[in-house]
DNA sequence: TATCCACAGGAAATCAGGGTGT
DNA sequence: ACACCCTGATTTCCTGTGGATA
């Protein structure tokens, strides 16, 4: 009755946990190596801290601070910084308690929708809509809202990763509103917190914004491994049980890290990784095994999920490029290669509509951005002027995740005609030759 | 040397699907 | 029911282009 069809072993899930609970334990507090967390002290960020505290300051008698920006790449503290200042701001002893509203214009990614996450923050009872208004109404709405309950104190707007707001449209016309919003207000008064991890991003900028938001800025420089080391150190006191991690764990994590122009999260990620791998094996401390397999599990992780959220087309459109190199790795794969079998394979799937060859191009180059393909321009001569599209991610990897959407499944083991045709085999010929 | 292929990739328009207040 | 709003995905239209070939 116990006995498994497959084999003669059967998971008993109670003394998985019995087993689990008298296993060794690795961590106190996980919670600390989270990008969430705002830890006690921020190391290696004391000029940045005094900078930021010096322009608010005035806040806590009821001055309107300067707009300002922030600079550094991802996992320069940049955020966790603006955190830290906005916890202990509200922790002076004054009437005035600044409002501090958090936007990551990666999520609220549309102008509607920032001044809606910025209303239904403050207000409690009435909420805007997540559509539906029209924005000036909106706007509107918010100036009363933000006279009436913000009333003689600041609003801080803190806009993360305000580089993606800037590249789409109508991503400056909120920007620019947002920073004239004092003007058209009586009873408070509102400060701009821009974060962009790219440096270059101010060449887009409207001029005008630029003049209110851009004239001061603050720069994270990145971490450098000894940096990375004392930060590592401070959280993995919380984090993890006395002497679990052994000596060589955290230089380790921190030299991996600073190799990626010193990403703190990068590390902590590494570190947490490590712990929970550690656990998982029931090992009674965390050695650097355990970081280097972190390390491999956490790129193919990130890739993995990257893959199995895009949407379902772009999807099928690396199933293509996939196809192609498994039943023919010598092909050289162009644009129209990818629209041919794309077209192909999307027939086996229900609901899923044919694609333009200008939408084809638009999902490679999302692919080759995300680093999971790449493509080169090339021009072939009389044979035109296209992309040679390569896997950039083994294909093993590839396999797997698209074996685990549902959809695709089906159709992994389908040789796409295309491949048999002698025309595109000559043709591919001569391609091999050109290159 | 002119030609011409097979696209690249920008800009604007369109569509469908979520909503609104009246 | 109606006119209208916002968004994201896609289409339509378009101009540009590197270099092998005739």
């Amino acid at each position: 009755m116990l006995k498994n069809d497959n084999n003669n072993y059967k998971f008993s899930i109670d003394k998985f946990y019995k087993n689990y609970l008298k296993g060794p334990r690795i961590f106190n507090n996980r919670d600390a190596l989270e990008p969430s967390y705002i830890p006690h002290e921020l190391p290696h960020r004391d000029v940045q801290i005094k900078d930021i505290a010096e322009k608010t300051a005035c806040a806590l008698f009821g001055n309107a601070p300067p707009s300002f920006l922030c600079y550094g790449q991802t996992g320069t503290g940049k955020t966790a910084t603006i955190r830290y200042i906005s916890q202990k701001l509200a922790q002076q002893n004054t009437e005035i308690k600044p409002w501090w509203i958090y936007i990551n214009c990666n999520v609220v990614s549309t102008p509607y929708r920032i001044l809606a996450h910025i209303y239904n923050t403050i207000s409690r009872e009435e909420k805007i809509p997540p559509t539906g208004l029209p924005k000036d109404i909106i706007f509107k709405k918010l100036l009363g809202l933000l006279d009436s309950k913000v009333r003689n104190s600041i609003c801080f707007l803190v806009l993360d990763e305000i580089d993606i707001l800037i590249e789409k449209k109508g991503g400056n016309e909120i920007l620019y509103d947002l920073t004239r919003l004092n003007e058209n207000l009586d009873q408070c008064k509102t400060s701009l917190i821009g974060i962009s991890n790219k440096l270059k991003f101010r060449k887009t900028l409207d001029p005008r914004i630029l003049s209110s938001l851009g004239e001061e800025h603050i720069v994270f420089p990145s971490y450098d491994a000894g940096e990375l080391r004392d930060i590592l150190n401070k959280r993995a006191k919380i984090a993890f049980r006395e002497i679990v991690l052994k000596e060589d764990v955290i230089p380790l994590c921190a030299a991996l890290a600073a190799k990626e122009h010193g990403d703190a999260r990068k590390a902590l990620q590494l570190l947490r990784k490590a712990g929970e791998l550690a656990e998982r094996a029931q090992s009674k401390s965390v050695n650097s095994k355990y970081v280097e397999r972190a390390h491999d599990d956490l790129e193919k992780d990130h890739i993995m999920e990257y893959i199995k959220g895009m949407p379902l087309q772009a999807q099928l459109v690396l199933t293509a490029v996939y196809l192609i190199s498994k039943y023919s790795p010598d092909h050289i794969i162009i644009s129209g290669d990818i629209y041919e079998v794309h077209s192909e394979i999307k027939g086996f799937i229900p609901g899923i509509r044919q694609l333009t060859k200008r939408r084809i191009s638009d999902y490679i180059s999302e692919l080759t951005l995300a680093g999971i393909i790449s493509a080169e321009v090339k021009s072939m001569g009389h044979y035109g002027r296209t992309k040679i599209i390569k896997l950039d991610i083994e294909i093993d990897i590839i396999e797997k995740v698209l074996s685990e959407i549902d959809k695709i499944q089906a159709i992994l083991n389908h040789k796409p005609t295309l491949l048999q045709t002698d025309k595109v085999k000559l043709k591919n010929n001569i391609f091999k030759k050109l290159i």
